[in-house]
RNA sequence: UUACCGGGUGGCGCGAUCGCGCGGUAUGGCGCCGAAAGGUAUUACCGUGAGGAAAGUCCGGGCUUCAUAGGGGAGGAUAACGGAUAACGUCCGCCGGGGGCGACCCCAGGGAAAGUGCAACAGAGAUAUACCGCCGCCGAAAGGCGGUAAGGGUGGAAAGGCGAGGUAAGAGCUCACCGGAAUCCGCGGUAACGCGGGUUCCCUGUAAACCCUAUCCGAAGCAACGCCUUCGGGAGAGCGGAGCGAUCCGCUACGGUUCCCGCCGGAAUCCCGAUGGCGGCAGAAGGCGUACGCCUUCAAGCCGUUUGGCAACAAACGGCGCAGAUAGAUGACCGCGGUGCCGAAAGGCACACAGAACCCGGCUUAUAAACCCGGUAACGUU
RNA sequence: GGCCCGUUGGUCAAGAGGUUAAGACACCGCCCUUUCACGGCAGUAACGGGAGUUCGAUUCUCCCACGGGUCA
């Protein structure tokens, strides 16, 4: 599953300024509609919505073996999550680490996304 | 056996399922771009996919840009000698010094006898000195003048140590021995240097203080650079326009062995002159760090054998030929096995340090468990 | 990714090879005041870590750690 991937500066800040935000014990998810949605289905040769994703894990958690392999864990959790659920598209999503994440398997941080998801309403909790 | 010294290997393995980057092949009906050819998303399969330190950025190169090759200054680096190397501050060998019973380890290891500076406190005195003491003279005495570095005490350091001669008392003042420095000769060594002998001298430490000597270094770095956009682009010629006019403005074309102007260039972060090149521009300002190039499979490459060399290393032959991302690709989970720890067992827990970003050679730092090789000392046994 | 700086009491900071390491704010105690503030007096408290050079390092050199700046 492909998603686009935020690297702007400006659009991390947005996020956390204007977006809605939940937490959970090793994430914290902000969530903000995507302006730009329907530019880039424009631009993607399939004219799909698509939601643009931010992972954000700090110098502080850890060294680059830490950190990669902390965002490699939250992508699989999106991954499945998104091939589970009905996840609506056209959004800014940014999903920073928090230092307890580092220690977890994907297993547990596929609930802990999926609750995310609920409650900020990006999936209906009846699908399951 | 115990304690230690030096060097090296190695960086958990195998197999399922679901996923990721790159390359290739096929697919591309539906979707997208296109008039079409075609391209592309997609999907399937195959191949491939982090390190010994990828790290710190401490040195040295390659490569790229600065027009070309230079000179000088400033600045920086290094520092016994010989070699290795593309080069090095690295490596090897060796010399000297220091440490250890020893295997072995450590040393920014030129010059303080070219000059300048500094040496707090203590001490009489820190590169020159007379506080106590000793000796001589003057004096009734107190004390004064002079000589003296043997003795006292201070200090990291007090004029090399010790003995004898010498003297009023003393002093390398003289002599013997020892120690050190410079230099000459002989022998050994490629050399540093070592050994023996002669001559002269004995002068504090500090150069990771300034400095002197020798050698080396142009600067900046893939966020470079290429790239993209805008501005600028003389005179003279033609056309048009404005103005009474000098003249100005706009457009067009030509030209580089004319003139003129200019750029490189106030040469590149300081200075200097030289050669020359280039252009009708050069250049300036910006753009976004984006798209693409650089960008990554032919390399100072890796592995093995042989030869040369004490060694670092070199040569020849054979084989292999190997990541290329751009918020940055290797993860999740399961099974079997390995090693260690805990436990009576079942079993449980742990398996380090850590992530390429143009590419190499080193250094330094971080590293769990395990294994191998060589050696030393002590004790024991034969 | 490259290139440069910095680290001194709780905070901001000077110093520069040498006695006991300035100063300001803060803190604590005493005085003043009916009390607080202001003022006065006194006090506590520091050279990021490890090696080296030196008689002696906060200062000089090297290696780490941490914190910043800057470049397309």
């Amino acid at each position: 599953m492909k998603f686009k991937a935020i690297c702007e500066n400006h659009l991390f800040s947005k996020a956390y300024a204007k977006g809605k935000r939940f937490v959970t014990p090793s994430l914290a998810v902000y969530l903000l509609p995507d302006y730009a949605a329907e530019r880039l289905q424009k631009e993607n040769p399939m004219k799909i919505k698509v939601n643009r994703i931010g992972l954000t894990v700090s110098k502080k958690i850890g060294g680059a073996v830490v950190r990669n392999r902390t965002k490699r864990i939250i992508r699989e959790a999106y991954r499945r999550v998104v091939r589970e659920n009905a996840v609506k598209v056209g959004f800014l999503i940014v999903i920073a680490a928090r230092d307890r994440a580092t220690r977890k398997k994907s297993d547990d941080l596929v609930p802990e996304l999926k609750l995310a998801f609920e409650k900020l309403g990006l999936v209906t909790p009846c699908t399951k």
